[in-house]
DNA sequence: CAAATAAAAGACAAAAATGTCTTTTATTTG
DNA sequence: CAAATAAAAGACATTTTTGTCTTTTATTTG
């Protein structure tokens, strides 16, 4: 093995994704959140997920509130609407599921690179999931125990 | 947008298949190719293209042949049992298809990431495109002019 | 208003991925 | 065997990603 790709998304993208979840879940619960207890609560470090936290809150993903008392939050009502792909777009961009899967800077129907409709089924499933999940659905299942944001 | 990810794969590993598939096209007209000739066609950088063709050897999914007449090769009759994860795995290893989404050292059935059941009809077509795609099937592709390389 | 709290911003550092260059080794052909 | 050819190996450079640290700004509470 040459490198050490991990997955489908960067670092950054798995931490920030990790992070709106345990923020969703706080949400619900009325409590907000620090960068250190959710740098804890992912197992992450804490400074790297600062910087995500910010570009999620420039993203308009969550909101920041400074000062005592203050921390991140997700109004609840928001949960049901913002949908997985919004936080990958923000950290990502959206090349994962639109781009060529060999690189090819001019890739389509009509000039297809070798493996474009080999993937093609696999990018849209991809590009469906993430357009129709749920911040308030993935909030719920960690939040009942089902699923889990470390080890 | 944070990172500059690009897709599914390293730059290494797009580099890498569309060398083997410019290699097999060669190899059915029964002709070895440098690696100069195979960073054009591709239009890769060519030191960069050698050391993954390098690679490539090591991991038996292609043969080289130094000196005057040489170059790199795929014995024809290998071409259809050679599949796209062979070289995917090479290079970048199968934790594309088979790694927790959000990076989790423990992802299971029972120790699920909050979007393991999200991706696992994905991954598994993934895996299942990676492993029955074979170097012949995309060569002929490109061979006849339907699919390309670069550009 | 002062002190405490907590995020924002920016500089910095380390690691990994990408890319380049030079030297060495192996093979073929005249 | 000498010259030409071509891949292998290794050192090096650049860029991107990941990660850390310090200072600044904003907010709340006593």
């Amino acid at each position: 093995m040459y490198s050490k790709i991990e997955g489908m998304f960067s670092k950054a993208c798995e931490y920030a994704i990790r992070s709106v979840v345990f923020i969703a879940v706080s949400s619900l619960e009325e409590t907000r959140v620090g960068f250190k207890e959710i740098a804890k609560e992912i197992d992450a470090p804490e400074a790297f997920v600062a910087k995500i936290l910010q570009k999620l809150v420039k993203g308009g993903i969550i909101e920041s509130i400074k000062g005592a008392g203050g921390g991140f939050e997700i109004p609840v009502q928001e949960l049901e609407h913002i949908m997985l792909c919004e936080v990958v777009n923000v950290i990502d961009g959206d090349s994962i599921y639109k781009g060529c899967g060999l690189g090819l800077a001019q890739c389509s129907e009509t000039h297809p690179c070798p493996v474009h409709f080999k993937f093609k089924s696999i990018r849209n499933e991809l590009k469906q999931m993430l357009e129709t999940t749920s911040l308030k659905e993935l909030a719920n299942g960690t939040k009942s125990g089902d699923t889990f944001l470390k080890l």
